[in-house]
DNA sequence: CCTTACAATGTTACGCATAACATGTTACAC
DNA sequence: GTGTAACATGTTATGCGTAACATTGTAAGG
């Protein structure tokens, strides 16, 4: 492969004229400028870009590290992070952790032996050491969708008490009175958060304490599902479930239909977290959304800015809101409750 | 930060024993490597791939070139290669392409620029240029899910005219007569092959010719809802739709929805491609699959592969089969025709 | 005791593009 | 005609890790 000392023997001049053609930078005369864009479609030369990294350690390069790409919520935020990052000139690194706090080390590892410019992080878990790695090594950072206890960073993120409070209150105004809640891990912020809207929404409305029924688990189907079956063996089973997110709620859905309950008939079902936009056209799910393309653009956006600041910005911290779509899963108890 | 010469100082060693303890090749006594170890602990030092990359003209990175992450089918492909390309050591660099030829090629050179060392590729239309421009530069490439006319080249795809042949024929034995097709982009291969699938199931029923109704357009949502309105315009109104994506399949849906026609009473619905595993618990429309998440783990071993081969071996064009999966959203035509 | 293999560590050169500096040329003003 | 600014091009040093080669020390084998 070509480098650019071969076009510049090629053209008769010095490399760095070469440099100036190909960064329309310094003064080239038209002359020299024409031979040297002769000898570059010539020899078909591309240049290395890995020379200027290494030199003045800019890789022009992103990274996203979230839990799992194939969930739509994530599948959409990546968008908006690919789309900023490539208005922008960098390229981006995907990273499924798949919520395990060895796979997203192992990942950030490798990314700084990169030397990537920055990482958006949706941390597994809620070690802080994570990013003090990455910011220990001079890399940008910031966190997406989750936070980590005292984790000086930019954080943008959708509002999990808030969201979860607005669905859990819908339900309890359709009558309910049993509510269960299937929920993430529990030292993931937004499964925290969520289970802390649940029960700000339940004591608000007075309702007695001892019906709180919380189930932890995973952000997975069958985590849903083995949670829904828990829950429909409790004393006082619920007339309502609120799964965490929306793969849970996949996974609640199974375990109903097994169950023979019809929703919202039987039991009333409503999630956090959509499925994709167009996916289906007329959706069945009553459900929060959060803006998860904006969170990824603007988590790049900030990220990059952090790139062009001298480091000695005030951290953000962002929240951004929910949204309430009632759909056709959640209605009025039973009679006979 | 730290680089392997600091490391050497304070270890009081030479950096190619540092480099020794860090691959951990070659021979370096215990001593010296809890030394070293010590060193590298204390200085918080982390190895710097760019040199190694631009000496060696390794990046240990591929990239995949996809029209869309947010499509399901792709996204289910990009964790496949992802997967893959995880356990061989290698970081995935995420393009989309829009379906746009020139969004495509200022990727590549971006790519080529990088110094990837492969490139899995779907094709935005059907110029062999992109392929060459990759291989000249020496860099391997596999063509995934579409091929591109005379690219000598890896291939691994699903196969359309079959799985479209199927869905079509499947149509044809619920006793419809009259079925359009919303095609994508002609210049596409998945699109074009589609079509010939769905005239070759035509042809076999022995259907006059006439009633053959293409609809050309893109592989989206909104091209799937012009596309169906148009059909509804038809002489000879058909009785089933045939959506070559499932997007195209989510505007046919809103298109049909507006025009108050009961899917599958009033007319059929049938698409290629699937939505997400889980998204749907009980999901409602026919359809054909590929196996979208091995199509990308296989092509990215076949992309490691030719990169650990010495370039000579034959190229491999691979076809997965389709599956139909029938469900509700296709049934008899209304009896009045 | 000498040879030989191997264990342990070190030195040098390389890959590529460009910032910073240096040199040379032209054109214009006074 | 000379000084100066702008134009045009060139030279050198740099970033980091490691392959290839070089050197020294040591233990086993004869």
């Amino acid at each position: 492969m070509p480098t650019i000392r071969d076009v510049a023997k090629r053209a008769g001049v010095a490399t760095m004229t070469v440099s100036r053609v190909i960064n329309d930078s310094g003064y080239v005369s038209e002359a020299t400028r024409a031979k040297v864009e002769e000898a570059i479609t010539e020899l078909g030369y591309v240049p290395n870009m890995l020379g200027p990294s290494l030199r003045f350690n800019q890789t022009n390069t992103l990274a996203i590290v979230l839990a799992d790409i194939t969930n739509p919520f994530w599948t959409t935020l990546a968008r908006g992070v690919e789309d900023a990052a490539h208005e922008n000139g960098y390229n981006v690194i995907l990273c499924n952790t798949d919520e395990s706090p060895e796979k997203q080390d192992q990942y950030l590892t490798m990314l700084l032996k990169r030397r990537i410019d920055g990482i958006l992080l949706a941390p597994a878990g809620s070690r802080k050491e994570s990013v003090d790695q990455i910011q220990k090594q001079g890399v940008s950072v910031v966190l997406i969708d989750r936070y980590v206890p005292d984790a000086t960073v930019d954080i943008i993120r959708g509002d999990s008490v808030g969201g979860a409070y607005q669905v859990v209150q819908h339900l309890i105004q359709q009558g309910h009175r049993h509510i269960a809640v299937l929920a993430g891990p529990k030292d993931v912020s937004t499964a925290s958060d969520r289970v802390t809207g649940y029960r700000q929404a339940i004591r608000d409305a007075k309702i007695e304490i001892g019906s709180e029924a919380i189930y932890w688990g995973n952000f997975t189907h069958d985590s849903g599902y083995s949670q829904t079956k828990q829950a429909l063996t409790a004393d006082q089973r619920p007339t309502a479930i609120f799964a965490t997110n929306n793969f849970i709620a996949t996974g609640a859905l199974k375990a109903l239909y097994e169950a023979d309950l019809r929703v919202p008939d039987d039991i009333s079902l409503a999630a956090f977290d959509d499925f994709l936009d167009n996916a289906t056209y007329d959706p069945f799910l009553t459900v929060v959304t959060q803006p998860s393309y904006d969170m990824g653009y603007k988590a790049t956006e900030l990220l990059l800015d952090r790139l062009d600041g001298d480091g000695t910005e005030e951290y953000r911290h962002i929240l951004l809101p929910t949204k309430l779509i009632v759909r056709r899963s959640s209605g009025p108890p039973p009679s006979q409750f």
